[in-house]
DNA sequence: CGTTTAATTGAAAGCAGTCAAACTATGTGG
DNA sequence: CCACATAGTTTGACTGCTTTCAATTAAACG
C-alpha cells in the first residue's frame, strides 16, 4: 500500500540531530552508501545555522553562488520570472534537501531560491563542497544522483504543467509533495499541512489563483481531499494519485513502494 | 551583436574530426578546461558508432542505462509520456551533446530519448563514462556542469510553458534553438535548418499542432520568420529574440555574447 | 481591533483546443 | 515518370477551459 503523508503539525518539525548536517548524510546515502570517512568528511564541512523567515531568499538570479544552503527545518521553493514579472515556480523543497546543488561550479545563478515557510538552513561555503565532491568519488557521486533526481523532477513538471489539465496537474502536486513527504518516514497519520498559498499553489501550476481555487473545492466536493486552513487530508489517497496520473518512477526512490492495489 | 543562427545545408552538417568523441571532449570544455592527460582518457573511451534513422530510440523510460549516446550529427529529443499518453517534449539536443549523462548512476530512465533527424551517434558504455567521473575530478565538474546546464534549460521550458503565451513560447524556443546552433560557431548565414514537425512542436510547447500552425503563420506575417518548407529564417532575430523573452542568461555559455542593442 | 493578506465568488471575455475536411508534400511501386 | 499512399500542413467553425476583472468574505497579524 501507497503509505499516505505523515502528519506534521507545522511546518517546522525536526528530528533533532546533534549535527544538522547529519540530515545531508542522510538524503545523500538515499540512494548509495557513503564510506565512514566520507560520511565524516560531510559532517566535518563547514557551517553557518541560520533561521529564515518565510520568504527570504536563500538564492536570487544573478548572484554568484558563494553558499550551499541545506534545509533542516521548514519549506523553500525554487522559481524564475518571466520579464513581465510573471512567476514560475519550479520546484519545492522539504527538509534535508541541499537547495544550491543546482550551483555548484557555475559562476552565477539562473533562478531564485526562496522560503516558503520559516524554517532552519545550514549554510556551507560552496567551494567545500566542491572540494568534497572533487576529492572524494563516494560523495560526488552521491551530489551528482541527487541532482539528477531534481532535474528528473523538473521534468515531471515540464510534464505536469505541459499536458495535464488544471485538475490534474493540482492533484499531482499534491501526490509529489506527499509523497516526497512520507518518504521522511514521519508517517504517524493521513494528512499533512501544505504551507501554500493559493497563489503559490498557481505559479507551481502554471494557472492562475482564481483557477486554483475554483480547482481545489472541486477536489474537495469529490472527497478527494478535505482542507481545514492551510492543512490539507487525503481521505483517499490512492485515488488523488490516480486523478494526479502520479508514477513514482521519477522521484527515483530506492523502493518503489509498489502499491498493493 | 546577437550572431543569426547558423546556415546549416541539412541536419547532419558535421565538422569531421578523426575522433568523434572529440566533439564531446569539446562540449566538457565549454566551461572549464581539462588537463592533457583527462582530454586522452575522455578520447579513449571506448564506444560504437552508430546510424541511427528519425524516430529511432537511444533510450526509454524504465530501461536501465547501459550506454550513453553521443550525438555526433542530427538532432534528438527528450521526451515522457503521461498516462493517457499526451507527450511532452522537454528538451532538444544538438550535435556534441551527450543524451545520457541525466541517466549516470541511475538504476533505470524517467523518460525517453528519441532521434528527431537521421543522425550519427557514439555510444559508450555508462559504466565507462562512471569510471572516469569518479576517477579524474576535472572530468566529473565537466559532466556535472553539463548536467546542471541542462536542469538549467529544463526550468526554462517549465517557465516557458507556464507562464508565457503561444506566441513567446514558440518564437522562445526558435530563439533557443537558433542561439545553440550559433554557439557553434558553424555560422554562416541568417537561417538554419528547423527539423521538427509541427505536431513535434507542439509537444515541445505544451500546445496542439493546430495552434503551432496558426501561431507560426502569425510570426510569419509579423516578419519575425519567414519560412519555405521546414527551413526557418530569421530576418529580424533580435526581435524574435524579444517576442519570446529570451534571455541567454540559463545557457550558461562561456560569454554571454551581449548584444549591443 | 484595525489593517493587511489570502480565499471566494460571479460574470464576461479570450486564448487555445477540438473536430473535420481539404490540401500539399514526400515517398514508393509499377 | 505517373498513381497511389502516407505524413504533414492548413483552414474553418465551434466549443470550452482558464483567465480576467471586480467585489466580497475570511483569516492572519501587530
Amino acid at each position: 500500500m501507497l503509505r499516505a503523508p505523515a502528519l506534521l503539525g507545522n511546518a517546522t518539525v525536526t528530528p533533532r540531530f546533534s549535527n544538522p548536517l547529519e540530515l545531508l548524510v542522510r538524503k545523500l546515502e538515499a540512494h548509495t552508501t557513503l564510506p565512514p570517512e566520507d560520511r565524516e568528511a560531510v559532517l566535518a564541512l563547514p557551517f553557518k545555522p541560520r533561521t529564515l523567515e518565510a520568504g527570504s531568499y536563500t538564492m536570487r538570479e544573478g548572484d554568484k553562488p558563494e553558499r550551499c544552503a541545506v534545509l533542516i527545518s521548514g519549506y523553500a521553493f525554487r522559481h524564475k520570472v518571466t520579464g513581465d514579472g510573471s512567476r514560475q515556480i519550479v520546484s519545492l523543497h522539504i527538509l534535508g534537501e541541499a537547495l544550491d546543488f543546482q550551483n555548484l561550479f557555475m559562476p552565477e545563478s539562473d533562478h531564485n531560491v526562496q522560503m516558503l515557510s520559516r524554517g532552519d538552513v545550514a549554510e556551507i561555503p560552496t567551494h567545500a563542497i566542491e572540494e568534497l565532491v572533487l576529492s572524494r568519488p563516494k560523495v560526488g557521486e552521491a551530489v551528482m544522483i541527487h541532482t539528477l533526481v531534481e532535474a528528473s523532477i523538473f521534468r515531471e513538471w515540464t510534464l505536469n504543467i505541459g499536458r495535464r489539465d488544471a485538475r490534474s496537474r493540482i492533484a499531482h502536486l499534491l501526490g509529489e509533495f506527499a509523497f516526497r513527504l512520507s518518504a521522511l518516514k514521519l508517517d504517524n497519520g493521513t494528512a499533512y499541512e501544505l504551507p501554500m498559498t493559493q497563489e503559490q499553489l498557481a505559479d507551481a501550476t502554471g494557472l492562475t489563483p482564481v483557477h486554483v481555487n475554483r480547482v481545489l473545492k472541486t477536489l474537495q466536493a469529490e472527497g478527494l481531499i478535505s482542507r481545514d486552513r492551510r492543512v490539507i487530508r487525503f481521505p483517499d489517497f490512492a485515488r488523488l494519485r490516480d486523478v494526479g496520473d502520479f508514477n513514482v518512477r521519477y522521484l527515483h526512490t530506492r523502493e518503489h513502494l509498489v502499491p498493493a492495489s
